[in-house]
DNA sequence: CATGTCTTGTGAAGAATTTCACAAGAAGAG
DNA sequence: CTCTTCTTGTGAAATTCTTCACAAGACATG
């Protein structure tokens, strides 16, 4: 195969929505390869990725054209692809900001490794855990977070400390040169509008399931 | 304060966007309460919400109307009606299904207890820790689950489960007769339509990190 | 009681996203 | 080479979501 040109940047803005289909058609197309399936239509991305083939189609086209008519896409060039967009083809460099038992889980999450996120190191500051290993990764003491960061250059913070100490981590975080942000605290957090910040609200998710549960009109997914 | 009539229960179709926007004004109405604050603004709640005003009052006018105009809103009585909108009126019972390092996490997590969610169980295949309690709750065998919902009569599950028994997970959970499920395995599960799933998945979330950090398009949040 | 200030609730406008629907390309069969 | 079958890529239409903008209500003050 010939080392695809690789053109996977559009000027104009990208739904959020549409980035989140790509994750789950690469996953779709990754679960495809390991079948040995060679090609696949829009149909059937879209069926194993919950969403209609028109919506799959346009999101590619968004990002250039990779299908062939009448035959679909080829599975391993649109991994390559898709990889290439969401800028899958490096390794991004993480700290985890917070030892508590969502940090430590988090240190070990295969899902985070596999698609080349590396964690550097967790932060913390009880001087009780301090020092210690988990999972093969230290825990340091967070006022060396800013040193360390210097040195390190890492890409991503995955702030899990408590909601009380949220804004404060994310400000130390933000002042260490971190662009990205990835909020586990129930609890949203103020940065510049160059820092890109996702948050992961688990009680609130679990609100919207209470909420469909209560007002149950018969909703799929 | 006269108990209000609790009106929360409009036919119309309510985007998820708008609920997941009510949990987070929930949020920030407890904190201006915990600062003993009567009344909040739209343009305050706004703020603290990450959205605008505009959007504040239109999200709540779909389920009723709950200022006064030139005052704002009673913190307390608007605590009471978003928490009634949402069902937290109730105490909502939730099985944990995966005692890996996620599941085991989730027990413990304050923001599911504060809610009024509680865990009942936590189910796993691994004999080696059935039996174990983690944080209060007992490790039961999977093989357990389908008997226990019968009599306990659990709300949610949340699936913490590794990618490949998601679905088989999923479709126990279904069977037992749970009707509403999170999902925190990193792949889609099928459900019938009467069934509610939220996926929770993280790496996705960071692939959305990556994406923003190549794309740099100032996005802010 | 009249006046001024403030902030809601909401139609209407605008923007963004999804779905439709179809022309056009690709491959295999005959 | 022609015909049939299949599936993409994409303008246009439809739908959904957000923002605008303003009339109307509520309170305080003099």
């Amino acid at each position: 195969m010939t080392r695809s040109p690789a053109p996977p940047a559009p000027e104009k803005h990208i739904a959020e929505s549409t980035v989140r289909r790509l994750s789950l058609y690469l996953r779709v197309l990754e679960q495809a390869a390991a079948r040995g399936q060679q090609t696949l239509s829009s149909d059937a991305l879209a069926e194993d990725g919950g969403t209609t083939s028109a919506q799959v189609r346009k999101d590619l086209s968004f990002f250039g054209s990779f299908g062939k008519r009448g035959r679909g896409y080829d599975v391993a060039e649109l991994v390559s692809q898709i990889s290439d967009i969401l800028g899958l083809g490096r390794e991004w460099k993480v700290y985890i900001v917070g030892a508590g038992k969502i940090g430590a889980a988090l240190v070990s999450y295969r899902g985070f490794s596999q698609r080349g996120f590396r964690v550097l190191g967790v932060y913390d500051n009880n001087p009780q855990i301090v020092g210690r290993m988990i999972d093969g990764v230290g825990v340091r003491s967070m006022s060396q977070l800013e040193h360390d960061a210097a040195r390190e250059m890492p890409d991503i913070a995955v702030i899990t400390v408590p909601a009380e100490h949220a804004q404060t981590v994310a400000e130390l975080v933000v002042s260490a040169g971190i662009r990205a942000i990835m909020n586990f605290a129930p609890a949203p957090i103020h940065v510049p509008s160059t820092v890109t910040v996702k948050s992961v609200n688990m009680a609130l998710e679990l609100e919207g399931l209470a909420y469909a549960l209560v007002h149950r009109d018969a909703n799929a997914s």
